[in-house]
RNA sequence: GCGGAGUUAGUCCAGCCCGGCACGACGUCAGCUUCCCAAGCUGAAGGUCGCGGGUUCAAAUCCCGCACUCCGCACCA
């Protein structure tokens, strides 16, 4: 229900836990996924996999994590992912250059200025630390991205800071070779690295996390020729556009009124939605949060975050921004590579409108939205979907004795390799079936004396502690029903 | 990075002031018992007391440094 209860959960029962925590100078930022994590993280890349990749008829890839320097001197990352910053001499704070002279001196420095200039301006308007009067160490440039040296020489090149400029730098290749026309969405999975000032509270600000970036290239004549907004029509979105009040109204609406540009933007946003409420995530707690000038990224002309409220607060998962050609004419320029495409036998640079996922804030947010208290009968219940839990089944039996054990294997085996099924023999029955609501297994299946007369099980359901008896050869059948994806 | 609070078994924590065998609960495992919702009994495993250094005959405890976690500030492509 809250953080605290949610980060006892990962690391009680193996969801996630802090990377090399038995050594002491492990870094803040890392963590990694244990086996109930991974499979939960899975199931929702699968999800994901089929309500958009699928679902759009998206292209996908897995990029290189370390990439040249030329592609992040095109993306802007190499000058423009900085903060200027300075240190006092005295005490050791740290600020922002830029924002600390606008703020005393009223002079404007840009923030990717040269760094000569914002050390004229701190000596001839003789800017001092704010806290204690110390003066400033020269300004120096902190690149968020990690420098990496590639073979004896150490050349330079980078972890990426965001997925998509695999996908960028992939285009022309894809657009060659996989016949697709405008609009084209491409979508990747994969980490991307960032060094954060201050990594903070688990999974929702790492140095290394995982993306799901989706770029659609599209012409930007043709914004408002999009078939398939017609499946979405519908769809109902909560918007929060000019003022501080979220509207919740159907796609057409959004459009019609003018709070949403387009229906190209439209339509994904409501692909985004559609998929977020299969998740089990709460979107009558979501917002499209449209971004002011001064919050968006540098290479993004219009932004929407989506959001999701948990007990810590509005949670940004997506980030939603349309970044015209910024990436591609960048790249073109750098490159020389021809990023222009055909489309109606008119030559077009397309733009691109993104949906960029945090997978790992999402995961956190699905666990907070799922986790409850069932206080009538004193247990903890993760109430995921079936398709996204990292159990789909416990196989249980009642007893160990008179041959159960034995038989409870047997019924295990016939479905171990179709499902994720946990077998467990040992302890009080109710302690068993607990312990499976509490890492979200939908089902409990039971052996008990009846099954060795008549070869039925009794079937029980996480929600609502229901059992029937069911026949062991439908079992499949009907785990199959009941754990597909929607 | 700054300020504050912390770090002891898988989890929660006592012990620290005032140095002398690291306490308890939950959880885990095995056995017995019950046999459909965390019962009970018996037993067991599990600790470089965050890391490093110092003081001391002796350090979880006192001193110094560092790391990490949480809260606040700042940062957040």
């Amino acid at each position: 229900m809250n953080y605290e209860q949610i980060i006892q959960l990962a690391l009680e029962r193996g969801f996630y836990f802090p990377s090399c925590e038995i050594y002491s100078d492990a870094s803040a930022g890392f963590w990694e996924y244990g086996p109930s994590g991974v499979s939960l993280k899975n199931k929702f890349i699968e999800l994901w996999r089929r309500e958009l990749v699928r679902r759009d008829r998206m292209w996908e890839i897995d990029g290189s994590q370390i990439m040249s320097q030329s592609v992040f001197t095109a993306s802007g990352h190499l000058s423009s992912f900085a903060d200027p910053i300075i240190t006092c001499q005295k005490c050791k704070s740290i600020f922002r250059a830029d924002k600390l002279i606008a703020e005393v001196t009223s002079i404007v420095v840009p923030e990717n200025a040269e760094i000569e200039q914002f050390d004229r301006v701190i000596s001839e308007k003789d800017v001092r630390c704010p806290k204690c009067k110390g003066s400033f160490d020269n300004a120096k440039k902190f690149n968020m991205m990690f420098k990496v040296g590639i073979g004896p020489q150490s050349e330079a090149a980078y972890l990426r800071p965001e997925t998509c400029q695999s996908i960028f730098v992939d285009f022309p290749r894809l657009y060659k070779t996989m016949r697709g026309r405008l609009p084209i969405g491409v979508a990747q999975i994969g980490k991307s690295f960032r060094n954060e000032i201050s990594p903070r509270q688990s999974l929702l600000r790492l140095r290394e996390f995982y993306q799901a970036e989706i770029e659609v290239f599209c012409n930007p004549n043709k914004l408002n020729e999009i078939d398939r907004f017609s499946e979405v029509e519908n769809t109902e979105i909560r918007l929060m556009v000019d003022d501080d009040t979220i509207k919740q109204v159907t796609c057409r609406e959004a459009l019609e009124s003018g709070m949403l540009p387009n229906k190209l933007v439209t339509y994904y946003l409501a692909l985004l939605v559609e998929f977020y409420q299969k998740t089990g995530i709460d979107v009558s707690k979501s917002r499209f949060r449209k971004l002011g000038d001064k919050e968006k990224a540098f290479y993004a002309s219009v932004a929407f975050d989506f959001e999701v409220e948990t007990t810590i607060g509005w949670l940004e998962l997506v980030a939603c921004n349309y970044r015209s050609d910024y990436d591609l004419k960048n790249h073109e320029n750098i490159s020389k590579e021809k990023f222009e495409v055909l489309d109606d036998n008119i030559k077009v640079l397309p733009h691109v409108f993104e949906l960029s996922m945090g997978i790992d804030r999402s995961l956190y947010t699905i666990l907070e939205h799922s986790f409850r208290e069932d206080k009538e009968h004193d247990r903890v219940v993760l109430s995921l979907k079936p398709y996204l839990a990292p159990i789909h089944v416990g196989i249980l039996s009642l007893v160990k004795k008179d041959g159960l054990a034995e038989k409870t294997e047997e019924v295990f085996s016939k479905i171990r390799t179709g499902y994720d099924a946990f077998l467990d023999h040992s302890g009080a029955i109710g302690r068993r079936y607990r312990r499976l609501d509490e890492v979200g297994a939908p089902f409990a299946v039971t052996i008990d004396h009846q099954t060795l007369q008549d070869d039925t099980v009794t079937i029980r359901t996480r929600d609502s502690m229901n059992q029937e008896r069911i026949k062991i050869s439908d079992l499949e059948s009907h785990l199959s029903k009941e754990t597909r994806f929607p």
